[in-house]
DNA sequence: GTCGAATCAAACTGAACAGTACGGTTTTAT
DNA sequence: ATAAAACCGTACTGTTCAGTTTGATTCGAC
């Protein structure tokens, strides 16, 4: 028996507050923050509306939390932005960069990363602190990481790079360009990834210019 | 029925639709399709609402006009879009790219462009073709003209690339990035664009690995 | 000046929608 | 079994806003 005692506080059950989040996911995704009703999110997520004010002061407090649960979420599925990658050798650093691309590539690609993109950008100019987490997120942490893979190399003698950064930015957006200005206006389903072969050519490319 | 009589087209005075345009302009750019009232554009225009109504049958061709127009002049006045360009040489290439580059960036990073890109974003799923129009505008057109003066440059003996598509999307990512997924939440004023030293060191990067 | 077209200001209509109130029903703990 | 807590459905409130109506005023041609 648990000696916890009832506090009064918002969630009364953690299994009723994610079956609301999860409703509210969907329904922000697909409609926007102003083109999804209260009474469309209660309904998506089979609660009634008093329950989700119950758990949520407003929807606006919902959509933060939402939006910023997804971003936590695409961010940590990502296990080559945050484990210990070789760059000890030329192949192996070419074999990274490869993988980290079609990894973030097939993510960012996906119909449920750009749904949340254009609802943040749509929202920045209310709620700019999503804005800036967004930035960070994926694409922002991908450079990040790019350049410490560089960096290493580099140091190990691997490439020759004088500008990190400007290298960085060729590389990342260079791959980033096949969703980021198309696929954002693309409405109909995700957009197509582009496919291994050709994320080989760009790093291959991207190679030459830093050895 | 007569088909005498005059018939009642929708513009009186050029002037005044022009007027109109322009107050709903600011009006739109600053608040985006949602946020934008039909009162506050009329107050904007200097115009009374019945008046507005008159011209524009309502407020979502109002937008798609604005929208249009806008993407239209911004794209006339890239001349080094449309210009005969020299690549017949490589410090000529450089040259080319470069000045491409500073240009359009220096259009891409300014509040009006970036303004401009998060209402389309935002509304692109109501309103698919100003998207595409949009995903064409600048940086499609950016994309189709370097892969013209890169294959130029390839057929003149200047560069040796195997893939111009992956090339071009190399740079041309490469360089939006200080924009794109960073401008586009950054919503204080606009961004800043990189300096011209630091274009130029992107284009070299890319020409080392294109020769 | 006169007449009609264009414009203006302000009030109105109807719909959408966030958030609340309320009365009834289910769940859970004891 | 019982009562409290959680939940449901529906209806209500107040507001915002696109689009319309009204009735008055200005402008331009003749």
């Amino acid at each position: 028996m648990e000696a916890s005692k009832k506090t009064r506080e918002s969630p009364r059950s953690a299994a009723k507050r994610a079956q609301i989040h999860q409703g509210a996911t969907r329904v922000f995704l697909a409609e926007g923050f102003a083109g999804a009703t209260t009474d469309a999110i209660a309904k998506a997520a089979g609660v009634s509306k008093q329950t989700l004010y119950v758990y949520y002061r407003s929807k606006e407090r919902l959509m933060v939390d939402v939006l910023t649960s997804l971003l936590s979420r695409l961010n940590h599925d990502h296990a080559v932005l945050q484990d210990e990658r070789p760059v000890d050798s030329l192949p192996a650093l070419r074999t990274t960069l490869i993988e980290l691309a079609s990894e973030v590539l097939e993510t960012v690609s996906g119909g449920e990363y750009l749904a949340l993109s254009r609802v943040i950008i749509a929202d920045s100019p209310r709620v700019p602190e999503i804005g800036r987490l967004w930035a960070q997120t994926i694409t922002g942490g991908v450079r990040l990481r790019v350049a410490e893979l560089l960096e290493r190399a580099r140091e190990a003698g691997i490439v020759v790079v004088d500008d990190v950064e400007a290298a960085t930015r060729l590389l990342t957006g260079g791959l980033l360009t096949y969703i980021l200005p198309d696929g954002i206006v693309a409405v109909n389903g995700p957009v197509a990834a582009p496919e291994r072969e050709r994320v080989e050519r760009i790093v291959d490319l991207f190679l030459r210019a830093t050895t």
